[in-house]
RNA sequence: GGGCUCAUGGUCUAGGGGUUAUGACGUCGCCCUUACAAGGCGGAGGUCGCCGGUUCAAAUCCGGCUGGGCCCA
């Protein structure tokens, strides 16, 4: 088969391009600050610099995207930002691997220089990347997080909580690595099996002559234990609750508390929460308002608190406390427990849980506030909802917004160096960096000490929860922040919920007393072919680009389209392939209706001398875009999709076109200009490309208009319900011709002598009769209501949904009942009135209503075949 | 472990109390028909994950189990 050239097949790859060079120069996407027209805003995610596109990006986006082409057809001004995310510690993990440095390596102002030209290396090509999907974002609105502006928003917003007094500085325990010196992140904490010790040290009751057993791995961590808890249900142990413990070595009391997070089956069933040891003590720690004692230091030495174990470092430590207790006959035993250690991804040393201080931003005094913005969000899908409300819920603790890392945004604060009094910056001075830029005040307003930068830097989920701020102009432009804010949508995956979509809400309650958008969207996880995630050390990521490059963007964004909201989906070429069958199929009707419309001046203006089958196609069309209109008001693409490629496909061009092969008159013409420029309408938004080429060979000389994408969104023409009960007959009738020939040998174009259609049913095809006979190609068309016909009940069934409310638990025996009955006697009894049973002893009388009658129309003495369709007896005589 | 969620022909999916369970891909058979063989027509292929319950009636509602996915600062 030659593919070389072929004028019949689409060719995505130099069409896709085509189109996409004009959109960019005729600034198709533009958003207009100045119109009046509805805005349309969506709280774009902003691509991360990380890398290059995957699967999971180019499916997102096209959600994205299909939502934004609807919206721009149906009259908004679309504001949907061309956005990219250049902030935090993937980047410098990256920068760090690539160049071998350590961020301690060199000074900060450097350190910045490198990862922002390491991830401002990849925007060219992630741009492009867009362009080549078909994304219609506009490049004329365009942010990037890590640039001065978009952080200035970040601390202005900071400003106003921090005069606001929702900003307090606390301690808090980071992931530190005493080699490096340094915290780290929990995307740089690695982790390796190992088998350590755990040991079984007695603890003295207060008061009473008995001890109690606990188990622990980390016994030089007893100088900041606070608390023993044990599981709520445990029997064994309910006597201990409320009592208190002395603790060995340091003689502290401390209380037994029940917490159903213990483990009753690990070590002794009694936990000993240390300030702090894991993340589990962190929980313990917040939900008790445990006081956090620092045991170990920067340097990974135990602090003052570990009494004569100061100054050793941990391993040490732990050794010199296990030896003591033995000693002093306190260790009772210790066993091999396997368990995983965290680590230092950079030096492989383990890591320590230490506290520092960290700034925080109160978020508990919030909780109800968050939940009654979440109320007025439209969620799509709804369930969404409830994870959000579930996180809020459980939240134990305030936002740590500080870290100490360097490529992000600063927090623009100056301590005092002698009473550590913070002052913020003003608003004016935002974009500041308080380790370069001077403090508002010389020295320390309250002691007159000296002020010192800053160093931390914001949590980058700070950046990220500003968008719907920064995309409003709020702190730039108040008039076009009151137009814009809250913004229409935002889309986002499910995995950020309690990150993306919660800080956002709180930000904008927070500042502005309102929700931040209207609605949110949130898609699922595009997996591997197997269902499993994708990831690069499995070796099982799809590369988009190659897909685009073999079957269009637009066949990728059609996959994207069948992905429903909410549930993750596995990756499917065949749906891939299917989209580019779609786009052939579609340029292929161009091809045939376009020489409908060749002799045409100007558009076929509206007809009244329509056929039943053009009413049929036109109101089949009009229901498409009421339901289609419908299913993307809500974001449910999936079925939108569905129901415009069933209608282009099947109603359309396998039903419809093939009625009209053999007309030239102007009901066709306007029928086929009008229903296909719709049908096309429907398709662009999810297939833009494939849309344009058609309609800029077909219908631009007509509309004028320069773009598809900027055309208004069809509506529905009318909807004419008896000529779609004729239409739908009409395409059975056809259909039943057309198999009835192929199981007869004969080619679709054979002709037929005469085709009588007999029945009640059948008159209502009075009106069809030259469709039928085009259609099948048959000389004579007889439509007979009555004829020399004989009636034959071949099969009775029940109708359970009638039986089953009229008879509740009576209808399975009688549905027995009238299996057991021949259905010539059930036949013969209806034609006299009610059929009557004999149900387990019963008599049961039983009217028409009940029985579904498949019945065969017979047609004596005449040597012609003949199709049974419903009640409509197709005779066909060759 | 907790929350949310998913499980439907070989593969992937739609449907969310009541006709014969939707469609795609694959598969088998037939067909060059005034666009499209990357097309059209037809067939085969399913105990709707398992076990209970509610109901006259469950793929659908409820509970449990098994197995996936995301999140748990």
């Amino acid at each position: 088969m030659s593919v070389l050239f072929d004028m019949s097949q689409y060719d995505s790859a130099s069409i896709e391009k085509h189109w996409q060079e004009m959109w960019k120069t005729e600034e198709i996407y533009r958003f207009d600050p100045k119109s009046d027209k509805p805005v349309f805003s969506i709280d774009n995610p902003p691509r991360y610099t990380s890398g290059p596109l995957h699967l999971g990006h180019a499916t997102g986006y096209s959600l994205i995207d299909f939502a934004a082409r609807y919206k721009r057809m149906a009259g908004h001004n679309v504001f949907f930002p061309l956005c990219f995310d250049v902030n935090g510690t993937p980047i410098e993990v990256k920068v760090e691997k690539k160049y071998k440095i350590t961020k301690l390596d060199l000074p900060r102002q450097e350190y910045r220089k490198l990862c922002s030209e390491y991830a401002n290396g990849f925007i060219d090509e992630m741009t492009h990347h867009f362009e080549i999907l078909g994304e219609s974002m506009d490049p004329s609105i365009y942010y990037q997080t890590d640039a001065p502006y978009y952080r200035r928003t970040t601390q202005l917003s900071f400003v106003n909580l921090f005069h606001r007094g929702l900003v307090y500085k606390a301690n808090f325990p980071v992931n530190w690595c005493p080699r490096c010196m340094t915290a780290l992140a929990d995307a740089e904490v690695e982790y390796k099996d190992n088998v350590n010790k755990l040991n079984y040290i007695k603890f003295q009751i207060a008061g009473e002559d008995d001890h109690v057993l606990i188990a622990t791995t980390r016994p030089e961590l007893l100088c900041t234990c606070k608390v023993v808890a044990v599981h709520p249900d445990d029997k064994e142990k309910q006597h201990l609750i409320g009592k208190e413990l002395i603790t060995p070595l340091y003689g502290r009391r401390i209380k037994v508390i029940s917490d159903p997070k213990v483990d009753p089956k690990y070590g002794t069933g009694n936990v000993m929460i240390c300030t702090i040891g894991d993340k589990e003590d962190l929980e313990w720690v917040m939900k008790y308002h445990l006081e956090m004692e620092k045991g170990i230091d920067e340097q990974g030495r135990m602090t003052e608190l570990a009494g004569k174990y100061a100054g050793m470092p941990v391993a040490e430590a732990r050794e010199a406390v296990i030896n003591d207790l033995r000693d002093q006959g306190i260790l009772v035993k210790q066993e091999d427990n396997p368990q995983q250690v965290s680590i230092c991804w950079r030096c492989h040393t383990p890591i320590e849980f230490l506290q520092v201080p960290q700034w925080f931003l109160k978020t508990l005094d919030f909780k109800k506030e968050v939940l009654e913005r979440a109320n007025e969000i439209n969620w799509y899908p709804e369930f969404m909802k409830i994870r959000l409300q579930d996180w809020v819920n459980s939240l134990e603790w305030d936002w740590v917004l500080s870290r100490q890392r360097i490529f992000a945004t600063p927090i623009p604060i100056w301590e005092c160096e002698d009473c550590g009094e913070a002052v913020c910056a003003t608003e004016e001075q935002c974009y500041v960096d308080p380790t370069l830029d001077q403090p508002p005040v010389n020295k320390c307003p309250k002691c007159g000490g000296k002020l010192v930068g800053c160093t931390d830097v914001f949590d980058t989920w700070m950046d990220s929860s500003g968008s719907a701020l920064y995309n409003t102009f709020w702190g730039r432009d108040p008039k076009l922040h009151k137009k814009l804010f809250p913004m229409s949508m935002r889309p986002q995956s499910h995995d950020i919920i309690r990150t993306w979509a919660f800080y956002s809400i709180l930000r904008s309650e927070q500042i502005e007393q309102s929700r931040p958008w209207n609605d949110i969207m949130v898609h699922g996880f595009i997996m591997a072919p197997d269902g499993t995630p994708m990831h690069s050390s499995i070796g099982n990521v799809i590369d988009p680009i190659p897909i685009i490059m073999n079957y269009g963007a637009d066949a990728l964004r059609y996959y994207a389209a069948t992905c429903s909201l909410g549930i993750d989906h596995a990756f499917r070429e065949k749906d891939v392939i299917r989209g580019r069958k779609l786009c052939n199929k579609v340029f292929n009707i161009g091809q045939f209706t376009g020489r409908f419309f060749e002799d045409l001046t100007d558009k076929p203006k509206e007809y009244e001398m329509l056929r039943e089958s053009d009413k049929w196609i036109i109101s089949k069309y009009s229901q498409t875009v009421e339901n289609v209109t419908e299913y993307l008001n809500v974001y449910q693409f999936d079925k939108a999709m569905r129901d415009v490629e069933n209608f282009i496909w099947h109603d359309f061009a396998d039903n419809y076109i093939e009625m009209v092969k053999a007309r030239k008159d102007l009901a066709v013409k306007y029928t086929l200009y009008n229903v296909f420029l719709g049908a096309i309408k429907m398709l662009a938004p999810f297939m833009p490309h494939i849309a344009e080429d058609v309609y800029q060979e077909h219908f631009f000389k007509f509309e004028k208009t320069k773009s598809i994408h900027i055309s208004e969104w069809p509506k529905p023409i009318f909807i004419d319900k008896d000529a779609i009960k004729v239409g739908d007959i009409l395409v059975d009738v056809l259909a039943s011709i057309r198999n009835w020939k192929s199981e007869n040998k004969m080619p679709l174009n054979a002709e037929i002598s005469r085709i009588e259609m007999v029945g009640t049913d059948a008159a209502i095809l009075e009106k069809a009769k030259d469709d039928i006979s085009e259609t099948s190609k048959a000389k004579e068309i007889v439509i007979a209501p009555k004829a020399d016909l004989t009636e034959e009940i071949v099969a009775v069934k029940p109708v359970h949904s009638k039986l089953g409310p009229a008879f509740k638990a009576q209808a399975k025996p009688i549905v027995a009942a009238i299996a057991a009955t021949s259905p010539k006697d059930i036949a013969e009894q209806l034609s006299k009135g009610d059929v009557t049973l004999n149900v387990n002893g019963e008599t049961i009388s039983l009217g028409a209503e009940f029985f579904e009658l498949e019945k065969r129309l017979m047609l004596d003495g005449k040597a012609v075949s003949t199709i049974q369709l419903g009640n409509i007896l197709i005779v066909i005589e060759i």
